[in-house]
DNA sequence: CAGTATCCTCCAAGATACTG
DNA sequence: CAGTATCTTGGAGGATACTG
């Protein structure tokens, strides 16, 4: 049984608010946003995938971190796992209706960062290079 | 010296490609979207704010992950850090331009989430009580 | 106030081996 | 192929104390 505890943003009447440590909708962002999960569903978000064929998209994830991902976005009903009884097994992954509309949201954001690491990297130069004259 | 490694996406010819393993561009989304990351940026969305004010913001971050976290986004170019050299000191912390770009991407993502919370905890439970009956 | 320094704990995540 | 099981460890992150 899983109660909500109190994480409503009383003024503005929003029902979860990420920014409150009880509230579930920190889980689920991080999730969502977390090293694997993050890349899990960008690699999704081109089509379904198999279990290898994930594997291979996700570079360096290992086969504990991947199915434990999946775990996590199947249960918050972001991705959908299609098994078929045969043998060999195939089972396809694909987002879910309510999981593409959270990963479209996340490539946005992927993509604007990407390119825009020009100019993080200069950043990051400046930032350095301030430090090391000191 | 920071020499960027191979990354690209060829066939797209895109310079950054977050998911190889060694591009920077997986670094700086990690800055953006981790736990403490997500929840600065998300708290300088609405406006600039001292160090203490962002730790009671931000609930649960503890001094050294804030300090961790603001210089990693410092360093990335996306906040800026103006500290006035007064007795007491007085340091207010901002969004740059950029760091506005991508936190407006990040909230977008993140009010989305919240406000299907109750999806997600809908699948939680027909997940969890699928698997209690086997 | 705005942090840094230190120590310590615990768990995310890697490595490896095994299974239906 | 599509995973689970077990063991181990680096490092994220908490607690506490201290400083300009």
């Amino acid at each position: 049984m899983t109660t909500v505890e109190e994480c409503s943003a009383a003024e503005q009447e929003l029902p979860y608010n990420v920014f409150s440590r009880a509230c579930p909708s920190r889980g689920t962002l991080e999730h969502v946003t977390g090293r694997w999960g993050a890349l899990t569903l960008g690699a999704l978000h081109e089509g379904s995938f198999r279990f290898n064929e994930l594997r291979r998209r996700v570079d360096g994830v290992s086969e504990k971190m991947l199915s434990q991902t999946l775990h996590a976005l199947e249960r918050d009903g972001l991705v959908h796992r299609e098994a078929q009884p045969t043998n060999p097994p195939r089972v396809d992954y694909e987002l879910t209706p309510l999981g593409r509309a959270v990963t479209e949201r996340l490539m946005s954001l992927i993509h604007f960062v990407e390119g825009r690491m020009d100019d993080v990297l200069a950043a990051r130069e400046r930032y350095d290079s301030a430090r090391a004259s000191r």
